[in-house]
DNA sequence: ATGAAAGCGCTAACAG
DNA sequence: CTGTTAGCGCTTTCAT
């Protein structure tokens, strides 16, 4: 019922807490005998240590937030399998919240984690987030954080991010190179960092081979399976000399191939568009038509930025880190 | 630098921390003039409630510890997803782990979250988890928990599951009805509760229908992507007249699905086996050939275990919960 | 309506 | 090697 305390173990062995602090968290004060009958009866009665008192009395937890924009995204759970393949070796447990691309939970999440007293936060923004300033809240208690994937473009803040800017750049020069002429792109929101970097490296893969911006190929959507949707719907019903006949998509173009596909048979008209996005989903590969894929490294990004946050915490006066990781244009060809 | 704390605003206000707490948590016994002055100081200084002092007063935390066994599966994301709705807006927030499907670190996280005091638990048990005493250390604290999907088979714990025995059931009699004859069943490990029940209605299906059970045609594998792959491939192997028409996979039939197809190539035998397992995973729809699936309603099994750990953390003393959640057979066409 | 005081479980000087 | 003491930030009686 009542839960065992170090003050239980030190009565019942006639010694005092510090005593049994000292012995339980291997302290070299202690006589070999004592430390012995200590570890046994904490062993017996099931004791286990109130972090919450630890934590108080040290003033750190050992606790790292994580802030994630959506689960049911085969990236994050990538990214998050990363995160506690690294926190978990290192003692460290992680606080997980869920921003559902909205600012304002974005904001309530930090609220909670600075009351928690993470000693540090992970976080990939949402992609609706515009302001920034919940994350200042962090920086002025010293708490350290790192971006991942979607940043913020501070010059204190660390981030890991994978090489969206060559990544597109190659995607699109791919696609040139196979002799695409009418090359669309499914943009992103622009405030997010990645859609940015990925829409310029369409526009230079383009401007490097001498072929003309159209805007009307720029159309917002990409991210989730729901945006955009129109966007493609009215690529799509151009005549055929307007129709794009290849589109490099911001991410996620299992669901988009898909929904092509769908509309190119509703609509009756060839569906013979190609399509390269980001993507590190291992069911990218079992799609028809074959899917040629920026591969992004999601598992390692999320090792990197806990290995870089938890560097922070340790150094507490670390300059901030930038670490980009390299992608990998996955060709598949039709069979 | 420092953190601010009732007491910094207390002094400021020349008033007790005792007022201040009150205040801020909404005690009606508090002057409306100094209650207003209090707010406004602690949003100006930017004041956050240190939970970790609150929990150790009250002996009680706003913790919910969650344990997946793995993250880089469909499932497990949308249980997630689930299950922070639920906690984020009751208050509560997740710490997860992760057991990476090993007993070993199923145990040792247990341990940490015992020692982070959290208030209940939410589990998938891992597919090597082959004891259960660990989960008694939390019986005796008194620690609810709700197993979700994979369950511990004991009368005193909660449980949410999917209707496993059923959507088998109605899985391999749609293959019979189908006019299918020789169904094999891609099974997973005995330990686990789901493999069991889904194992339980491939056979009496086959027995409701008179139809013969052959062991060889119960192969072990299914969950994970790499496991079964040989097992598999001797069935593929057997000469036409034995080669099962069928497979009832216990989970994951995209992935096994493009196994099949890419080893029914390499080894030039036709790919025409009809494949139906448990997915909730929207690309399922998106492979050919078509799969039919028993949908399974992760995102509903997160809230609803969710929901029943929070009552059982509430009114301390409820009885187990045992709910099933129905699945529904998805049926998808050839094109 | 406010204050004083005790204490949640633990750690870390400082003594001895 | 062990004990004593103080206190982390907060809540909560009990007084006033």
């Amino acid at each position: 019922m009542k839960q065992i305390t170090i003050v239980d173990i030190a009565q019942k062995l006639n010694l005092t807490p510090s005593t049994v602090s000292r012995a339980l968290r291997g302290h070299p004060d202690v006589n070999e005998a004592t430390r012995r009958k200590i570890l046994a009866l904490a062993e017996e009665l099931d004791y286990h240590p109130n972090s919450i008192a630890q934590s108080l009395k040290k003033r750190r937890t050992n606790l790292i937030g994580v802030i994630v924009p959506q689960f049911r995204h085969y990236f994050f759970s990538a990214v998050m399998a990363g995160v506690t393949d690294v926190t978990e070796k290192a003692g460290y447990t992680i606080m997980v919240c869920h921003s559902n691309e909205e600012m304002e939970r974005e904001v309530s999440n930090i609220r909670t984690l600075i009351s928690q007293h993470i000693a540090g936060l992970l976080i990939s923004v949402s992609k609706t987030t515009v302001r920034f300033d919940h994350f200042e809240s962090l920086q002025r208690r010293k708490i350290p954080m790192v971006f991942f994937d979607r940043t913020w473009n501070d010059p204190k803040a660390s981030k890991v991010i994978v090489d969206d800017y060559e990544g597109a750049l190659q995607a699109v020069k791919h696609l040139i190179s196979r002799g695409y002429k009418k090359i669309a792109h499914l943009a992103g929101p622009d405030n997010l960092s990645i859609c940015k970097l990925r829409l310029k490296g369409y526009l230079d893969a383009l401007k490097d081979h001498g072929m003309p911006v159209r805007n009307d190929y720029i159309v917002r959507g990409g991210l989730n399976e729901e945006d955009g949707k129109q966007e493609i719907e009215q690529l799509l019903q151009l005549p055929l000399a307007e129709r794009p006949d290849a589109i490099f998509a911001v991410n996620d173009p299992v669901a988009i191939g898909a929904f092509i596909k769908i509309k190119a048979k509703e609509l009756k008209i060839p569906g013979d568009i190609a399509l390269v996005g980001f993507s590190d989903n291992p069911e990218a590969s079992l799609i028809e038509p074959p899917l040629t894929t920026v591969r992004q490294p999601a598992y390692e990004l999320g090792k990197e930025a806990t290995k870089i946050l938890i560097h922070h915490i340790n150094d507490s006066d670390l300059q901030p880190v930038n670490k980009i990781l390299k992608t990998e244009l996955i060709i598949r060809e039709s069979t």
